[in-house]
DNA sequence: TGTTCTTTTGTTATCGATAACAATCGTGCG
DNA sequence: CGCACGATTGTTATCGATAACAAAAGAACA
């Protein structure tokens, strides 16, 4: 307990009367130990509270054992499914997720990334496509598996696994045409730093002038992460300018929520006098009243997928770079619902 | 970029010419090396694309330059905050945070805590003060210091920056007792596994008695993590169990949200019928509608506090254990409001 | 019993950086 | 000019485990 000195696999090794490499193979699984060896040097090991050093076995092997993922924020529901998703999927390969958040920032995700490759992970998952040059540089340079998510880049760095988020937003912007709006709003982030953010509005204005709507009932000078409140600011901003708007989709459930209480406390009816839509199937947008419909990105499917696209690089086989797409889901809700 | 193998110190230092010892040097801050060898030196490392090994790195200098913290769960507001601030405290030192979650399980925790000692981390921090003893032994026999936090743990494993959960509970069955209730409900987790919320169960309790009414209005069969969907069905049951009830106080702020909802579809009024509160200070406590009172547990500065109470230890100087007692606060709402 | 094959254990070299110490360079000052 | 001292650079040993190879011990079979 109180040495001054922390153990090592010699002392085990002594302690136990075998060598050192017998102590390394006999805290391993899957080596060539006799049973009885096994069960003395773990005995020994435990006797003197040895604790493997990590450090050198990396160093030794060569192998770090983790994969390493920067999102966004970590306080979001969205890539917290995701990364559960791909822990889950991680487990029986020993591989440890370890997390970096870049609080929307590419240059804090780069610095994140160098931080990370340092440490020599076995793979790297990434939010978004848009990064720094250098960043990118960095990733493709890095000799390890590179899963960019949650988005559908153009000019991949190596494997894929997301969505079309200007689909996501076209299907929300159709979905409203539907319900018979024709006066609709959207409140969102600055594009610069939530490029994903940026994609849903540019597919959502790009449907809307499709169907021969204007796209200008726009409040989207927030700073991401966009929340509750940068919402409710939002939808009384964009009713004070143009106080016809019959519908309002927001860049995430979060911003809807907050934006659709904000009308509610104005004396607006959802849905008779506005119909209001957000996106990523937040628990919130559920037990809200009324439910808020939504669109349904399968964040913790998202994870999972990554950990199968991580795991097939890592296998033996030469294995080609895959992208893949997972189609998102509308979910309606009585936010938008026709009364 | 296509390099079979990765480049080295020795790599960069041929380059540069000079010795690897400089060159090492030159990588880091503080260190004694001229400007132009300095500059010399960057430039042959981009140049070639040169990574440090940090794996390597730690392994010799025995510094890992990182902290390790064990949440409850990575999708929760509150410890997102904490996570936040820790982040930010131990910014200018150079130290980062990993992150592990232990899904609300002592046993997964022990797993978590043993594979990140594995790695030598230079501080530990953990939420709450319930772990199983080996988990206990092995924190202690660490030799780096040791956070508990988001509880005041009566037999602390070294340091503790946190409050007392039972106080929080107490405090709102006081308030909701002070706004007229008397038949006052409490939803909330099997105690097993969230210690936390048990802990404010049984000050809520305590309070509950101390005031003369009766304490069995209770829904506590709960598998945290809590969710609003756990609140709504729970506040349902405990609505036709009890159907008098006029206060409810739940666990956390999200399951009070679910529980809220849940009253009014029901066709209950908040609060003229029924009132409700949480905890946590999440955002949708302060956006729904009505907003709903809760109590502060200033997760961010238990963050922030830990980051210096870390520092201090981590300092020359021989510094005693400390325990900081973070005070709650209560924000009352609507939800409680007497009308 | 001797031979062959498999299983178990041991030996040696090595991963890449940095600590500790040593040497050299450069500058200021008497 | 020569000395002293601080700044800069170099040399050597080392961190603790594991890969790769080698040897020994057991098992199986003729």
């Amino acid at each position: 307990m109180t040495e001054n000195r922390k153990a090592t696999m010699a002392d085990v090794a002594r302690l136990a009367g075998v060598s050192p490499m017998t102590v390394s193979r006999a805290l391993r699984p899957n080596t060539s130990v006799s049973q009885a060896t096994r069960d003395r040097i773990r005995e020994a090991a435990d006797k003197i509270g040895y604790v493997l050093d990590q450090t050198a076995s990396v160093f030794s092997s060569r192998r770090s054992g983790f994969v390493a993922m920067t999102i966004p924020s970590i306080n979001n529901a969205n890539f917290a499914d995701t990364a559960r998703g791909l822990t889950e999927g991680l487990q029986d390969s020993g591989l440890e997720l370890l997390l970096g958040y870049s609080d929307y920032d590419t240059a804090e995700e780069e610095r994140l990334v160098e931080a990370f490759l340092r440490r020599r992970p076995e793979a790297m998952v990434v939010t978004g496509g848009a990064h720094t040059e250098r960043c990118r540089a960095l990733l493709r340079g890095s000799g390890v598996p590179v899963v960019e998510t949650w988005d559908l880049p153009s000019n991949p760095i190596d494997r894929v696994v997301g969505f079309s988020n200007a689909d996501a937003g076209a299907r929300m912007a159709r979905h409203l045409f539907d319900q018979g709006h024709r006066k609709i709003g959207f409140i969102g982030g600055n594009g610069a730093r939530d490029t994903r953010g940026a994609d849903r509005q540019r597919g959502f204005l790009q449907a809307l002038s499709i169907l021969g709507l204007d796209g200008d009932r726009l409040i989207t000078d927030l700073d991401p992460p966009i929340t509750m409140r940068e919402g409710a600011e939002a939808m009384d901003r964009l009713l004070e300018r143009w106080p016809d708007t019959t519908a309002v989709m927001c860049v995430s459930d979060l911003s809807a929520f907050g934006a659709m209480n904000a009308a509610i406390r104005q004396g607006r009816r959802v849905p008779e006098d506005l119909a209001v839509a957000g996106f990523g199937a937040y628990d919130v947008s559920e037990h809200a009243i009324p439910g808020i419909t939504t669109v349904d990105a399968q964040a913790h499917r998202i994870g999972a997928e990554t950990a199968r696209v991580i795991l097939s690089a890592l296998s033996e086989d030469e294995v080609e770079p895959e992208t893949v797409d997972l189609k998102v889901s509308l979910l309606t809700r009585r936010s938008t619902a026709v009364v």
